[in-house]
DNA sequence: TCTGGGGTCCTAGGACCC
DNA sequence: TCTGGGGTCCTAGGACCC
């Protein structure tokens, strides 16, 4: 048996542990650049606030109904999670971390798992004061549905069998795990309304629509395990940083800037996993919604020659790629670096003809680098980063970080 | 004026090879 | 009028997820 372990509205769930006066109230979390609405309490949904609505469109809603808004703070949420992830590991063998706020839980040594389920639920909400929802079934698929059942009943704790027609019948097919808009509009052109038509749909059909991506849904569907426990997550192929900026940007001076800070972060990102970047990409792109104005977007890659983790000779490709699809006269929104095929770095390999990295400079990397990890960004960065950062995004409703940083500790009674 | 960021997997089609 | 067949590898794009 497979547990679905789901915080509720997490990002807003994680802002109501530290102000329980949020408790009951329409409350919404928005995304970077506070762009769209990407968390909602159960008051923000019941006034009609769609999960991704640009934050621009709802404001006057948002103030008409006394809708309490808040810009993601995502280590407070990251910090929360790995709470919630300690509490759940007590509870079973086998914990795959899904998401953020999301974990499956091999319970098949139970045989209460109903019982534990509803055990675990309560310990989580009064040791880490997050809720979360529990979906029991033999499948990851059926483990979803069963949880959203969880949700909309209000009960908490829910287990589908694959032949429980009731259930499937009650979940429409784009709420099925797997399915999303366009497979789901396809689907209802053959007829296929929710998860019951789907698990009875000829398979072959099922196939020419959705491939074999699509097939392997609808046997889990079927109670036919295709998706296997990952408790160990397998090692990150390729890594991105990006940003939309706080405002238009037309200089390549800037962008130069927002790159080579979008590069350190991301070599920081593989460094502090051990690995080495095998290739690199630039993508720079106007405002897709302006209508009004003309686009142009543009992204290049180029290979190492061997694999890398120097931000010093990464960002200076990086700025390379970039001048090469620059083009003046257009307002730049977002732009951003992948770093592709990543690689462990205990696997490195010299190169026949080349002498391999100067050890003083591959000293004087690390160190920078180690003082970045230690104190934070701030306090150890690499020229091109810029100090201005004119570009950088909006964050202008954000709660404290909590958890994570001594000068945001909740003082209790006031004088220090 | 303002519309997120970071991932994965699969497939079709082109380039290239013998 | 006729213009091979079968394979691999790579990439771009589409679909999905949270």
């Amino acid at each position: 048996m497979i547990a679905l372990a789901d915080c509720n509205n997490f990002y807003v769930s994680c802002e109501r542990v530290f102000r329980p006066s949020l408790e009951k109230k329409p409350v919404i979390v928005l995304s970077n650049n506070d762009g769209c609405a990407v968390a909602r309490s159960n008051e923000a949904k019941a006034i009609g606030i769609r999960m991704g609505a640009p934050y621009h469109q709802i404001k006057k809603t948002c103030e008409w109904n006394g809708v309490r808004v808040f810009s993601s703070n995502y280590e407070l949420y990251g910090d929360m999670s790995r709470r919630v992830v300690s509490v759940l590991s007590r509870f079973a063998p086998e914990i795959e971390v899904y998401s953020i706020d999301e974990s499956f839980l091999d319970l098949s040594g139970s045989d209460q798992p109903l019982n534990l389920s509803k055990r675990m639920r309560a310990t989580v909400l009064r040791w880490t004061g997050i809720p979360i929802s529990v979906g029991l079934a033999p499948t990851k698929t059926l483990a979803k549905l069963a949880n959203r059942l969880a949700k909309k009943t209000g009960s908490g704790c829910m287990q589908v069998d694959p032949d429980d027609q009731t259930a499937l019948k009650s979940v429409a097919i784009d709420e099925v795990w797997g399915v999303g808009r366009r497979l789901s509009a396809r689907l209802h052109r053959v007829g296929v309304r929710n998860a019951f038509e789907f698990a009875r749909a000829p398979s072959s059909l099922v196939r020419t629509i959705g491939g074999v991506t699509l097939e392997r849904t609808q046997r889990e569907l079927a109670g036919i395990p295709c998706l296997e426990m990952e408790e160990i997550p397998q090692p990150r192929k390729n890594t991105c940083s990006s940003r939309s900026f706080g405002k238009p940007v037309m200089e390549l001076e800037e962008l130069e800037e927002a790159v080579a800070n979008y590069t350190v972060k991301a070599i920081r990102k593989v460094r502090s996993e051990h690995s080495l970047a095998s290739g690199l990409q630039v993508f720079i792109m106007t405002n897709r919604f302006r209508e009004d104005q003309a686009q142009y977007s543009n992204s290049r890659t180029l290979v190492f020659d061997e694999p890398t983790d120097d931000p010093i000779r990464v960002v200076k490709n990086a700025k390379r790629l970039l001048r090469s699809i620059f083009r003046s006269g257009y307002a730049y929104k977002k732009a951003g670096v992948l770093l592709l095929d990543l690689v462990s770095s205990s696997s490195r390999q010299g190169l026949l003809f080349e002498e391999h990295g100067d050890t003083r400079r591959v000293e004087f990397v690390d160190a920078v680098e180690e003082v970045a990890a230690r104190y934070g960004g701030n306090h150890a960065f690499w020229g091109g980063q810029g100090i201005n950062k004119n570009w950088s995004m909006r964050r202008e409703m954000r709660t404290p970080r909590y958890t994570t940083s001594w000068e945001d500790l909740v003082s209790v009674g006031g004088k220090t």
